[in-house]
DNA sequence: CGATATCTTGATATCGGTAACATTGGCTCG
DNA sequence: CGAGCCAATGTTACCGATATCAAGATATCG
């Protein structure tokens, strides 16, 4: 309404700025700036006065402002990479599992931490960012390219490989597969087979590993890729192996999830574990560990019934 | 060195800003602005060519410096709660499975998510936000409140109460309950369990319409408060059940996680489940939905082995 | 042909902080 | 007693974007 719109000193807005609380302190917004940062620059005196005055007024730090300022974000992008035809309520419990524990060190190091999904990249503003961590199973490579041109820090969760420009961390996947070998062996398992995407490079690493030991034994694993990464993959694997009637009795899934499947499928039909076949999967997953029958049919109506979820609104 | 700070010409800096897309075009950053804005006050063939510059130039958009200006973030801070002693590996999967759909939402509708915990928030930058979702099975009360503070729009998981001055989401736990309890009865249960905590709002929903649709039968469930919200602690309780040789044959776990241990005890004292003992979770995890026999004991060791994990660095 | 409407573009101020340099007053010391 | 120094605070300029208002160029019209 007013065309005037000169220096609105009444308008009590919502939070305080610095410049508010010097006018208010008498002081100028620098001394305000340091007061509220604790430099020694300030008397003491001084310092507590104005950080009084800060906690009562309510005031709140602009931190875009900052963050212009400084030229930095402490802020992680965290991009969790989601297969293409993800449904949106089941992730990978792998990935997830990881978020945990990178979301509690970045944040008691002081760093906030911004989630995404490759799908999301694109809106998202990674580009504030100070740094970024690539979780997930997708083709590594092709993301990687995409987002080494942010010109950020990087680190990648996977499989090492010879021309990495940035920092890898992952499990050490070939002795991984060895472990398994050497295991399966000691049980007396002749027959092996292995559930793994092999284009994955972790996938391959695994495999190598669990070949080459089998192989000191002059025994191959059968290679089966399953259609995803789902559990429902890694039985159906198992039930294409028994369909097949391939003879096996010992199973290395590449993936706690496809494990959790494949042993779903053994049980099935009605082949023991570990009494027929073995099993270990990877990733050692909270939910591997815990891994029992399921809760069976007749009451998973109940447990639909029960799950209906419903939103409203308070006010 | 040089005492004298002009213009620096040639710095040629890491990514180019708006001003120097503006200096290289021979126009007004304003019109740069507007340009990569697709503004249509900017003529088709400027827009145009001046995309096409920045593009070039690997310009990238200080989020910053736009959000100061615009007094907002495009940003929601998420803020999971977890147990006090939570160790960091374990999250509870049912937040974390939210969480999926709700950063998958929020990315495509243009927003960032901003993950924090709830330990973490003194540093995390939430103030940024433009919002807040809580989720998690802490005391809300307390939580709330201390959020309440940032006078940011908040959201909230959980249970709803007559007070709640916010958006509250969640299941609607009375009915679930009483889905729960109408499904023993129609299978001939007459001894059942609840395993929750009654201080959590939404496990007393559940129990109060478990309870009151048994009450019709005359019948009353026995409350066992689990001692945390992990698998280990629905076995727990069942063990202490079976040590008090109390009677029962249905049980009502608070939560999916504390069904599976519920099973899983069941399971090694030699309960059958469903025959002898029905059990019903809560939450519809997909992990509940694909639980089965454990990786069993033998094939532990081996497992152990292959989730070594590592860190390397490959410069 | 002059005037007004329209299309483009630019100058300036501003968002809320912080770094660099300037200023003030009190104190020490030769 | 004045030079010199330290402590405490202030002035100014900027970080990189965008809104507001103004202005130049072109087109339209009576």
């Amino acid at each position: 309404m007013s065309p005037t719109r000169k220096k609105p000193t009444v308008v009590a807005a919502a939070t305080p700025t610095m410049a508010d609380l010097a006018r208010l302190a008498g002081v100028s917004k620098i001394t305000i700036s340091r007061a509220l940062a604790d430099s020694p620059l300030v008397a003491r005196k001084t310092r507590e006065r104005l950080q009084a005055l800060a906690h009562q007024q309510g005031y709140r730090l602009n931190v875009s402002a900052r963050n212009l300022r400084l030229r930095r974000s402490k802020t992680v992008a965290v991009i969790v990479e989601m297969q293409p035809s993800s449904n949106r309520t089941m992730w990978d419990p792998y990935p997830l599992a990881l978020l945990g524990g990178i979301s509690q060190e970045l944040t008691s190091a002081g760093y906030s931490v911004l989630l995404t999904t490759r799908q999301g990249i694109a809106n998202a503003t990674i580009q504030t960012a100070d740094g970024l961590i690539l979780l997930g199973q997708g083709e590594r490579g092709k993301a990687e390219s995409q987002y080494e041109r942010l010109g950020l820090p990087m680190v990648v969760w996977g499989a090492e490989s010879t021309d990495d420009r940035h920092v890898v961390v992952g499990s050490d996947n070939q002795q991984g597969g060895a472990s398994v070998a050497a295991r399966f062996l000691s049980l007396g398992r002749r027959h092996p087979v292995f559930i793994g995407n092999v284009e994955h490079p972790e996938m391959a690493q695994r495999l190598h590993g669990f070949a080459a030991e089998l192989a000191k034994q002059q025994l191959e694993p059968t290679v089966m890729p399953p259609a995803g990464w789902t559990l429902e993959a890694g039985a159906k694997v198992v039930r294409s192996l028994a369909r097949r009637k391939l003879k096996f009795d010992a199973i290395f899934a590449g993936s706690d999830l496809l494990a959790m499947g494949a042993i779903r499928a053994l049980v099935e039909l009605g082949i023991g574990v570990p009494n027929d076949v073995s099993v270990v999967g990877y990733d050692n997953t909270p939910h591997g560990a815990g891994f029992l029958p399921p809760l069976p049919a007749s009451n998973r109506i109940g447990r639909k019934a029960a799950c209906c979820w419903r939103a409203r609104c308070s006010r």
